[in-house]
DNA sequence: CGGGATCCCTAAGGATACTG
DNA sequence: CAGTATCCTTAGGGATCCCG
């Protein structure tokens, strides 16, 4: 069998929610629907505004979240999960599952 | 809501199998078992040998592949998913499924 | 408040040659 | 056959400053 980087369909799902802040981000706006910018930045810890705003982007561009600008002063957007990202929930869950599960084994390994 | 990147445990998830290759190795082992080195390295492809050794041995430390050594002339390597590897496959196989969907939306795009 | 623009640096990844 | 060992390139990620 060929597994082809190019067309191999778990590729695509890890080009999707890869990197070091995706997963965490969508897991984020998943339990905190809406979510707004500044939110967002002060919970997901460690991220940076540029890092944060890159990732929103890419997120929207490839359909999982929802950006939604209310015309006012001060701005306020908020972020909410699509149809279609809501769809990568089962993974996410079950992401967060395995990766319980890999910790308490990491612990034993000590 | 408090998402630490070191405590959440999607983000464990996502350094066992992020990275370029690893996603697309447990799934290449998992319909391939056991999978010789060579067999790997011809079947994934674009890989290299270094990246193929080096992700391998990360799985292996994680302890999601077993690689066993044959003793033989010439040398013989075989990887197989641990149990604990196995766990991953419903994750595996949820992305595919998901990777599929997203081909199919973004083909609507263009 | 929610960004954009710019510059910078490390680490992930790749190419090549050699070996038990 | 199944790797090591080196060297090299790039892109992912980060810091800082500026803006409507």
């Amino acid at each position: 069998m060929i597994f082809d980087e190019n067309s191999c369909p778990v590729t695509a799902t890890m080009k999707v929610l890869g990197g070091k802040w995706k997963a965490i981000l969508i897991n984020a706006i998943y339990h905190t629907s809406p979510a707004r910018f500044g939110e967002l930045r002060r919970s997901v810890k460690g991220i940076t505004q540029s890092m944060l705003t890159s990732q929103l982007r890419e997120l929207e561009d490839d359909g999982i979240i929802n950006r939604k600008i209310y015309a006012e002063i001060p701005p306020r957007v908020e972020y909410t999960l699509t149809e279609f990202g809501l769809t990568l929930s089962p993974i996410i869950l079950s992401m967060a599952d395995w990766g319980k599960q890999y910790k308490l084994k990491k612990k034993k390994q000590d």
